[in-house]
DNA sequence: ACCTGAACACCGTTCAAGT
DNA sequence: ACCTGAACACCGTTCAAGT
């Protein structure tokens, strides 16, 4: 439990990667300006002259973790379908693997400077495609939107340690309700959100195929 | 300020009404145990003597308006691709209705007995379009996941002020950089995220037709 | 320049007590 | 049965003071 004291003194980059592991660790609920000074070795009140706010400090930790997006080693592939498959296997991956910090993350108003970044690589791969101006900013937001909807529907999943749609939810109701839900989920087990996560990108891009015909 | 006292004793409903009230009024930062009883005219600690936690209190609260979504007036149209409109339309209303509170609603992993209804309804719509059970579920939760997505986005604009993905946020940029999203933008004006939603419904649909026609 | 420590105005929740 | 009020263990943040 002790921690070893910074040799390296306070900086906002040191401050972020340290709020990141104790989120990780412990989860956001147990994540607070004072036990984030604790973990630092520091007075509760050090991490204020680096940084203005709690609000300020998540947003450091936002623009932190999707830096991770851009900066892989894998290179982009070529064809603008892959691209935009690559673009979002990346950013599911982000999300799961920043997931107790995710949900957060969706729910702050605050775009930065890296979230920035990957959205401006998503209209880029768009208009590559051929896609109009117009078309590519509403095709680019349904993929953003698509993706995020996703991840979000994924981690809720992950922290309820419940399979898919809340099947222990589901046996709390009625019997004869929810017919649907019922039957439909029954067979299906595993890696439920994976697949349909590949269905959602597939039925997106077969709607940019038939738009890009209509032109 | 001065609230009158309720002469109706405090049960679970009036309290989620309440609530919602002042999550409406004075956003979810304002709202805690403490002022929700002040507002109530009541002790502090008179409405954990209905519902057990600040937790307990959300869900409740997300449930009752999820009530809203199945509860309308008007008829649920025949063909498929209109009632998927339709719930599409009606999920987005409820959630700019409900601006302040659905962030966290998203955030929250907790599925109440309204919101399965709802998906319920989807997942019967998407079969009656004759779509084979697993690719219901799938292309339901691609469904879910768009306009959850979508909301998400709109009222994160509908909270800066800003128009669409952070205009001003932009101009705090390299002038030489996001050259994509720069021209781009300019052009548009209002209206940006309900355009966009429709086409992502429109790509949805027409994903799903081509997969319709491939079996 | 950087960190400390007391203090302020809050939280959610427990528990014993009142009616 | 329903509500109260003091108390506990926390928060984020301000500010004057230390080195």
């Amino acid at each position: 439990m002790a921690k070893a004291k910074p040799r390296i003194p306070l900086s906002p980059e040191l401050i972020y990667q340290m709020a990141l592991e104790q989120i990780n660790q412990a989860g956001l609920e147990k994540f607070s300006m004072r036990s984030l000074a604790t973990r630092l070795g520091v007075d509760p009140m050090a991490v204020y002259h680096h940084i203005p706010s709690k609000a300020a400090l998540m947003e450091g930790i936002y623009d932190t973790i999707f830096g991770e997006l851009l900066a892989e080693d894998q290179p982009m592939p070529d064809h603008w379908q892959d691209k935009l498959l690559e673009l979002a296997h990346r950013f599911r991956a982000l999300a799961l693997r920043h997931h107790k910090l995710f949900p957060s993350l969706i729910a702050s108003n605050h775009i930065g400077h890296n979230e920035l970044k990957a959205l401006d690589t998503l209209l880029g791969t768009l208009l590559e495609a051929g896609l109009d101006p117009t078309a590519t900013v509403q095709v680019g937001d349904s993929v953003f939107a698509l993706v995020t909807g996703f991840v979000i529907l994924e981690i809720s999943e992950l922290q309820n340690t419940t399979p898919h749609t809340g099947t222990e939810r589901l046996e709390s109701e009625n019997q004869t309700d929810f017919i649907n839900t019922r039957t439909l989920l029954e067979p299906l087990t595993d890696n439920l959100f994976r697949n349909s996560f590949e269905t959602g990108l597939q039925l997106i891009i077969d709607g940019i195929k038939v738009k890009l015909q209509k032109n």
